[in-house]
DNA sequence: TTTATTTAATAGTAATACTTTCATATCTTT
DNA sequence: AAAGATATGAAAGTATTACTATTAAATAAA
């Protein structure tokens, strides 16, 4: 994948400034992104990354108007690139089946290095992804923010492999329950693998959540 | 359920001063609910708290050491309570698949009006379950946390129902993944039906979630 | 080179999440 | 009923947060 001249295109609704029209919006969620996962979002601060990235605090206001639109900004950054490597996975499969654990193992495997982007780790924003998403949605502004479409990219990547149940299936009543439950779970089983290992039954090497899931989902679609 | 001299008892490590031991604690614990549910967790404060109440915020402290700590204290009660509820309602089924069944009905039901307890409200506790909790356990003093026993209650209640899991099918792999997967699913489901329905495929008055999750678990135990 | 745009520096604000101190009320024990 | 202990209240204080506003300096575009 390495090379390709893709670009991520990020709705102007969620930036006050394009990040992506700068270094220093560049070194912002650069740095964000490591930041956030170094000290937690909410020991986050637009202050600190300032003093990290040699800028002020108020030149960060211009490009997000709170950490919480940054946060979102990551949010649909990341769903975008999901997407992408979702369709590019999954084009020119012919079996249906065969593309739908093509994107459940997408959807649950562990993120690995990745070269294409220059200024995001996109490693880390995933563990931003599994231990800070909820913060951005579980919030009173949720139905504001959705009308927005804030959380467009994410219900579009549901509804794709919403899609894909449905060819195999086509009177499965429960897709997108299906699919959310799968790219919720994934998420919050490798934290729990983490922190709370109790509720998991994760091994080193063995890589139980993406067999548990793509097992699951097949299981079920039937 | 009504009538039964039942006792819900909270690990001392949980509080500063036990709540049940005063009327004021009481008082703390029962508005705190209606308030977070009203408000959200990140906009409810101790000092809003202590004027709802008629108190002084210095009281509030008495009790809880902060608003996080309250917070983990209402959640180890709900799964107190639930824990409390499941055995009653599978103790006496003879049949493991009944048994399991009766289980992930009550994890994943919507919590109707409840009698037992005076001073908790335990719908709209399951509303703050559903819409806080995450926030409670993702954050970076987990670790520490765990340790000191703050998600034992939780961590129980899968325990205990992955047990029966494990009594269809011993063989299976991932009781635990799968039970904590429907938990945090059903409530994702009842958020998101709620906030971001295309997520979902619940529709009024068809119990979907419940369906969904049982037939779920009844495919991939076998 | 003038003009426009971007960034930096500084200060300020209201609110949060507490902590501290001290006074007062209430309850318990004798 | 008095003395002591404990619980609660009132008030003030602190460090930090999540911004906003103003003005100046640096940089880029016409």
């Amino acid at each position: 994948m390495e090379g390709l001249p893709i670009h991520i295109t990020i709705n102007p609704e969620l930036y006050t400034k394009n990040p992506e029209s700068s270094d220093l919006g560049k070194k912002i969620v650069h740095t964000s992104i490591e930041m956030i996962n170094d000290l937690g979002f909410e020991s986050f601060t637009f202050r600190k990354l300032g003093v990290a990235i040699g800028s002020n605090e108020s030149s960060i206001y211009r490009y997000f108007e709170s950490k919480h639109a940054l946060l979102v900004y990551l949010i649909n950054w990341y769903w975008s690139w999901i997407e992408y490597k979702l369709v590019f996975a999954t084009t020119n499969i012919t079996s249906a089946k065969d593309r739908l654990n093509t994107a459940i193992t997408l959807l649950t495997e562990e993120v690995k290095e990745d070269n294409s982007f220059t200024f995001i780790n996109e490693v880390l924003l995933n563990k931003i992804i599994i231990s800070e998403s909820a913060k951005a949605y579980y919030t009173k502004d949720i139905d504001e923010e959705n009308k927005k479409g804030f959380y467009k990219t994410y219900k579009r990547v549901v509804q794709r492999v919403s899609d894909m149940v449905l060819e195999i299936n086509p009177k499965f009543e429960f897709p997108h329950m299906l699919i959310s439950t799968v790219i919720e779970g994934a998420h919050h089983q490798r934290y729990f693998s983490q922190h709370l290992p109790s509720l998991t039954d994760v091994e080193e090497g063995k890589n139980n959540v993406v067999r548990f899931y793509t097992d699951l989902v097949q299981k079920t679609v039937v």
